[in-house]
DNA sequence: GCAAAAGTGTTCGGAGTACACCCATGT
DNA sequence: ACATGGGTGTACTCCGAACACTTTTGC
């Protein structure tokens, strides 16, 4: 009694899908390469990893689906931040192309959805699944296709106002994580820098960081204390601060 | 050469008005009557403040055409939050002949995007346009149609975590206020109290709350000192904090 | 004159910031 | 032995929190 899952035309959900190496943030595309029909190669760019929703399926799900269908992950950090639905969203020529040789309507208006996720990049291993898709550090992504340049761009300050405020940094490390890579991705993502002492101390106020009887193994320095996130004793602990000034 | 406008018949625009009075906050909120083609009323009950957007027009110029439709304003605090989406929004019963007495497919999916736009309940005259609107205060909001309570429940959440962290509290206000009536603002959207003069305190040093050669009037004690909140001012000086803490 | 809200200062504890050196490990 | 990042303490300033009385106006 399987059912026929079927396409909605007009919704979509594009996921920006933010991995972390401990050096640099990187965000995960798909090359779009338009064949004619000829066998020649018309162009070929990257985009956004996206998809259209099956009708009974929320958006959410759409998501989490093309997320695991990507990196075979489920209980990645998600999150919608903005809808993308100008109407001149899917003009420009080259998408125009896509559209029609995909046998879809240029001209419908389509809406698009927009979640941001958080992971560790160690901790996909990317396949080839008939489409080639790859990490790209933010910093060296230059055009994309459709809208996606002003959807990164969204979700990048969606990115950096969360994790100003609200305790995101570990979901792009592994579970155990050291201070000085906690540290490396608030600097890179607010493109800053911390005092290592001052870092620590605050650290030290966050209970929900939880050190373990456990150090780094193979590395050519003194090994770092590792750290775990404990959602349970966050949730027990938080308090929101009044903080609108300057 | 005016044009035809079409409206697209998937993509709508929910707006949360939120309007402060000094007292408490209020939504504006639109009665919904279903008259059976015998006259007799089959249900009367309210929904939010929505419409679909027109093909050609961005959904910010949505937003901004529902909001001056029903309140004659335009120039104001407006904001995107979620979008809602699931596949079961409108399949309650009188959501459904409601759809179908409109001559529209109650199957077929509508996605909305919500935005929360405020206000001062003062600034509008509400006049009656072929609808019954009234502000109603958010805490006496009983059952909505469509999915309308998850948004406005959603259009809190949004405004409350926009009020910790970022100066909009005076957009619910007069564009000359008291301290007081931006404290009240804090107390009653946030559900706390402040001590009186740690507030002056804190505003004291926000040097884009600007006093004005200008008192209060008509009051019946000590008037207060107005104020200006001025944007320049705000974003030469304002700088992020780190506050991802407890 | 009285009711009502405006306006104002001090103390204490805790957090933010600036700053420099020794330690454990792998090669 | 040396290169690499891990780990630690102090002094100063500023902010957050707690707390009570006088002032100005309309009635």
């Amino acid at each position: 009694m399987t059912q026929m899952r079927v396409l909605n035309n007009y919704i979509s959900v594009d996921c920006v899908i933010f991995g972390f190496d401990f050096d640099k943030l990187n965000v995960l595309v798909v090359e779009r390469t338009l064949t004619n029909d000829d066998g020649v190669v018309d162009f070929s760019d990257l985009t956004l990893t996206g998809n259209h929703i099956f009708e009974e399926e929320t958006i959410v799900e759409a998501a989490d689906r093309i997320l695991f269908d990507l990196t075979g992950l489920a209980d990645i950090y998600l999150e919608q931040f903005k809808t993308f639905a100008s109407p001149d969203r899917l003009k420009k020529e080259n998408d125009r192309k896509w559209l029609l040789h995909d046998g879809r309507d240029p001209d419908k208006r389509i809406v698009s959805i927009g979640f941001f996720a958080l992971l560790a990049t160690q901790k996909v291993t990317l396949e080839w699944k008939g489409r080639n898709i790859k990490w790209l550090p933010v910093d060296e992504v230059k055009s994309l296709a459709f809208d996606h340049n002003l959807i990164l761009e969204e979700a990048l300050k969606a990115l950096r106002s969360k994790l100003l405020h609200e305790p995101i940094g570990f979901e792009l490390l592994p579970d155990k994580f050291t201070l000085s890579q906690l540290q490396k991705v608030y600097e890179i993502i607010l493109d800053t820098t911390f005092d290592k002492r001052n870092f620590r101390k605050k650290v030290a106020r966050m209970k929900y960081l939880i050190p373990l009887n456990e150090k780094q193994q193979g590395v050519a320095h003194k090994p770092a204390q590792l750290y775990l996130f404990s959602r349970e004793v966050y949730e027990k602990t938080r308090k929101e601060i009044l903080n609108f000034l300057v």
